[in-house]
DNA sequence: TCGAACTCGTACATGACTGTTCGAGTTAAG
DNA sequence: CTTAACTCGAACAGTCATGTACGAGTTCGA
């Protein structure tokens, strides 16, 4: 997780933070997910009023808007990949696509609109970057489904990856908009995938 | 088109625009749809420079930032309008939806980035307002589909709908990304949305 | 050709955001 | 309990965007 050299500024020499720093870390990092994963736009300022921090204060764990954009994204990333060790992808591949998209829709939603709204404060070399583990995750198992015959051969996977993708992030514009309960969103996901997808 | 009390503000006293003021107005707004639909953010002075006019005059045609938006994506609608007096939608439901497709799919592509990016310039009930009217055409047409027994039932009209608008800007992004060429997105495109809307 | 319409650059007032500095107060940790 | 880490507000400098005002020049239109 993480890295070495991570977004924090000072650190004391021991190496540890003190406990009531690494709280109101978490505290920004709470804020700004919601905030960030919300609307675009969103300002330092806001961040720290939402985490209830001063100004001053978050910049002395994020150095810079882009340093803080990055620690969200990074732990987004990591709270994915974490998701995806609980999701049991073994089996048929359209059975194990399906558990997939139901476990984890929301999370992709959330990570999409992040995604989204932190355009022009990351680079995208760099999102991409994090985002391609992902990725290739759910490019393997669709893989995987065509191997075995379950799946269509005659689009591109990186089609099929987008497209989920998409459709992912439809059924969250749907749920915001009224016209789709957060119960229906899934079920109408894996039932337009399965058409999607198969042979 | 567009309406009496249009974005414009000082006209002559016979109601007719100058020559050279009306061709201004046309480079603003070409620039204008160029730089909002490729990115967010795009700031009047950059649309007066690339319109090759001085901002100044920019704002003797367009008061303030949103009126431009407005005028911009007012314009991109009324070409869509006109866009779909040239498609034949007569015929069973799932061919004319592929003709639709096909010769219009770039175009709610633009308008779908165009959208995108005016957001946070004019209000959401003024673009729901404005794209209305477009998206109740291919509402319409899904209907006449599901009664004519061509689509599917089990889902719902508005999410097939969108869908159609999600596919459209994914297929954008696959171009983008250099996944997929310009030929091959709209074959593509055909193919995912007759799996998705079959019965 | 004459006047009104139009354009242009420059300049100004205003406001928002970023990132930094300072000093004084608070809190965790050993 | 003592020190170093941490937090806070206030204030500052710098940048960038919006929208307005002015005055002089250019161009259309009748």
């Amino acid at each position: 997780m993480a890295d070495g050299k991570t977004t924090a500024s000072a650190r004391r020499p021991s190496g540890q933070r003190r406990a009531d720093a690494q709280r109101n870390m978490d505290k920004i990092l709470d804020a700004g997910l919601k905030l960030y994963s919300s609307r675009p736009g969103v300002s330092v300022a806001e961040v720290a009023e939402a985490a209830g921090v001063g100004r001053v204060t978050l910049y002395g764990h994020f150095p810079s808007r882009t340093e803080l954009a990055k620690a969200l994204m990074d732990r987004a990333f990591e709270e994915t990949e974490a998701a995806w060790e609980g999701v049991d992808t073994s089996g048929p591949a359209d059975a194990a696509l399906a558990r997939v998209v139901r476990e984890q829709w929301h999370l992709m939603e959330r990570n999409r609109n992040l995604r989204d709204n932190v355009i022009g404060d990351v680079s995208p070399q760099w999102l991409r970057a994090r985002h391609d583990p992902i990725l290739r995750r759910i490019e393997e198992l669709i893989t995987r489904g065509r191997d075995d015959g379950a799946f269509r051969t005659d689009l591109p996977v990186s089609w099929l990856v987008t497209s989920l993708y998409s459709l992912v992030h439809a059924a969250s514009d749907e749920i915001t908009a009224g016209r789709l309960t957060a119960a229906e969103a899934p079920e109408v996901l894996v039932a337009s995938l399965r058409s999607l997808y198969r042979t």
